[in-house]
RNA sequence: GGAGAGAUGUCCGAGUGGUCGAAGGAACCGGUCUUGAAAACCGGCGAUGUGCAAGCAUCCGUGGGUUCGAAUCCCACUCUCUCCGCCA
């Protein structure tokens, strides 16, 4: 949510920077500036007819309490409660459809970021990495259906489009991602959280995915069960509630959190045949990190959240690069974000694994995220900021493939080896062997 | 799933229809005293909205209702605790 101040004293500057998202809220920022208008002018006489009722209330208590007559302060009573039920229901009205279009309008973009969409991103560095040579390389797909590591057909027959299994090594090298990412994490001193996959309406509000994009979850319902509940699609969505309400102290912050969670989503319409194998599913991992700050905190959190999610990408040896968001391609809530890519080759080009951003008070104004200033004791938003930390989804396929060798195995990542009892490489032997050892049950688990 | 109890400010806790935004205590902040600290004493100490300001309004889990007037009465919901049952 935007500071409404911030819109009373300059609307067209407002304006012209959500211009840069490449949509157009020129007829909402109006609509606002009357209804607040409306909004303050009623709220003005609504208040002048509560506080006449309150002094004839107490009027009454006094004369019954010294045996007088009250009858004519109660008939004068009567007038003003009509009156100021009128007031109460416009002034609702007005409220609700105000409410309504500032939880709409999406944050303002920083300053530096270029206006526009996607193809203003600007990269802001590549890095190498290993790279197959010498032989015709195989894609991710082939790869992780001939090592076994993952099974594409029978996640569809359990529940699907958008769904695999990982198997075997496959479930083992993606457990190896997570847990790598965790420990470094908690290493870097952030307090590692499991959160519930199933949440509240207001967690929605809250990080910015309710009310405008409600269709993109999935809405769990029952009659059984009376609040409405959602499949979170991402961590942060939780973890933006985690302090919703409250007023912390200054020495609370930061706060920095990582969370893992699969993440579910319904991708409406974004299926694409390039898009094979695990490059976009329903339900995905992600490790993810989240700071609350103080304002004046939140670009040097920014910057360590990129560093911390470049250097894991970095230390598992893969070419990835990381991209500056235009306006238009930042998520609503977030005032600027950058994408971390690894290539996949198979694809032609890069795949996100990260998205860092930094919502300043955007979100701590739709939950109420506060902090109490030691010296004034005055009461601030909080800024909060995300970042995948990774989501495993893409690794895997830029693993198998930038890692593949010409006899069709793939070699662990160092960094991974000691997640998976020093493990050299995977190969078709490892297939072979949770096959045959699944009818008596797999030894090396 | 069954039975019961409860939800009040940073915390504990009083308040069952009228001057209650709310006693009292703790914590915290300022002061007196002290070589310093503790203790004692004095003063201060919620949020939000609105207004240039004084002020005014709203908030006692949430939402409705009754009433001239609700923290207090009624209804619904949410959450917490205790006991019983069931259970990964």
């Amino acid at each position: 949510m935007l500071d409404i101040k911030i819109i009373r004293e300059n609307p067209e500057d407002v304006k012209t920077r959500l211009k840069g998202r490449l949509i157009d809220c020129d007829v909402a920022i109006d609509r606002i500036l009357e209804l607040d208008t409306l909004r303050r002018e009623l709220i003005g006489k609504t208040e002048s007819a509560k506080s006449e009722q309150n002094k004839a209330s107490k009027e009454i208590g006094q004369l019954k309490s010294s045996g007088g007559n009250a009858d004519a302060v109660i008939e004068k009573m009567n007038s003003l409660k009509e009156e100021i039920k009128a007031f109460d229901g416009k002034l609702r009205e007005i409220e609700d459809e105000y409410n309504d279009l500032m939880l709409g309008l999406p944050n303002l973009p920083d300053p530096d970021l270029v206006a526009g969409g996607k193809e203003n991103n600007k990269p802001t560095c590549y890095v190498g990495g290993v790279a197959p040579r010498g032989f015709e390389p195989k894609n991710h797909v082939d790869l992780c259906t001939d090592l076994g590591m993952i099974d594409y057909p029978r996640g569809a027959k359990l529940s699907g489009n958008g769904y695999w299994i990982y198997r075997g090594m496959g479930a083992r090298l993606e457990w190896a991602l997570l847990s790598y990412f965790i420990d470094t994490h908690v290493m870097d001193g952030y307090e590692f959280l499991m959160v519930p996959h199933m949440l509240g309406y207001e967690c929605g509000v809250t990080a910015g995915q309710f009310p405008k994009f409600k269709d993109e979850v999935y809405m769990v319902t029952s009659d059984a069960d009376q609040q409405p509940h959602f499949m979170l699609p991402t961590a942060e969505t939780a973890l933006a509630s985690l302090h919703r309400d409250e007023i912390l102290t200054e020495a609370d912050l930061p706060c920095k959190y990582v969370a893992y969670s699969p993440c579910y989503r319904m991708e409406a319409g974004s299926s694409r045949a390039e898009e094979r194998g695990m490059i976009r599913g329903h339900q995905f991992n992600k490790v993810e990190m989240f700071q609350v700050t103080k304002p004046e905190d939140s670009n040097a959190a920014f910057e360590e959240l990129v560093a911390k999610a470049e250097t894991l990408v970095r230390n598992l040896g893969l070419s990835f690069r990381t991209v500056k968001l235009a306006a238009g391609d930042c998520s609503a809530s977030m005032a600027r974000t950058y994408d971390i890519e690894v290539k996949i080759p198979s694809m032609g080009g890069f795949k996100e694994v990260s998205s860092v951003s930094n919502a300043r008070d955007y979100q701590a104004r739709r939950g109420q995220i506060r902090f109490r200033r030691e010296d004034s004791g005055k009461i601030e938003f909080c800024n909060t900021l995300n970042g995948s930390g990774l989501a495993t989804s893409r690794l895997i396929p830029a693993i198998v493939e930038q890692y593949q060798q010409e006899d069709g195995s793939v070699l662990v990542p160092q960094v991974l080896k000691r997640y998976l009892n020093g493990r050299e490489k995977i190969s078709k032997e490892d297939k072979l062997r949770v096959k045959i050892k699944s009818a008596g049950g797999c030894g090396e688990c």
